[in-house]
DNA sequence: TTCCTTGCAAATCGTTTGCATAATG
DNA sequence: CATTATGCAAACGATTTGCAAGGAA
């Protein structure tokens, strides 16, 4: 149960912590292994699970059969663009509220919200904009 | 491209359309399989998928690993029981002020919103006060 | 007849796990 | 020393897919 110190997810978090772009686990580990050359994938999930239990980082699940990180564990959304795949914080100031209105219409217990937004980003949307553009 | 008739696909959507807790592919297939004793996951799997791309149902990822399934398309939230696993369907008036929100703010666009609470529903409530005072 | 759909089984692939060894406290 | 973490590889499990045969338009 206690958990003792280990140079790998030290890296890992480390990791995690400089990138916003919420990579997935063979993210963290194609990066981590140039710097820990011996580190397994296997490590990699026990460390990227260990770190989501004890809420010093927050699992994402897009849509894509996926899992993502994100070392900001503040309470925001996400935005999942169909076209790139890209991931991206969008944090708004009706959270709160809505969450309010969620525990008062619901009986039960809430400890927790997750919302996604799904459509295309601004490069996708020039991009399409271009095809059409040709093909007219 | 065309869509064909089948009455395979019928017997799921029909079989989703009564029920409303979300069941996964494999509910589905045990259920059908009583009317339809042939029929084989591959094929709800592969109609499951035409129906969501179609827009006639509805793909949840609560985020324990399992698809689930929704004949309601309607824009509403879902509650998902960390005790036992339960989803059930919280509407709020709140989500259309969200998406106007989320759209005035991201450059982009936004099509589609998807949305999870997370708790204990009113019957783990209970358990866990049972056994509480139990230990007491 | 043409194209879509099915049943079956094998393949895929992200994630988890068992085990012997290494590192931590 | 007791316990937790690692690397490796095998296991897992939900979902997808290739293919030959069946059904709809």
């Amino acid at each position: 149960m206690a958990v003792k110190y280990s140079r790998q997810r030290q890296v890992i978090y480390n990791f995690l912590m400089s990138r916003k772009d919420h990579p997935t686990a063979d993210v963290v580990y194609q990066n981590v292994r140039q710097e820990y050359p011996n580190i397994s994938l296997g490590t990699v999930y026990r460390n990227l699970t260990l770190l989501t239990n004890r809420g010093e980082i927050q699992r994402l699940q897009v849509g894509d059969g996926v899992d993502r990180f994100d070392a900001d564990t503040s309470r925001h959304c996400h935005f999942i663009c169909s076209g790139c795949g890209c991931v991206t914080d969008l944090p708004l100031d009706c959270m709160e509220d809505m969450l309010a209105d969620a525990r008062k219409k619901f009986d039960g217990r809430i400890d927790r919200q997750s919302t996604y937004f799904y459509g295309l980003c601004r490069d996708c949307l020039n991009h399409s904009a271009d095809i059409s553009e040709r093909d007219a």
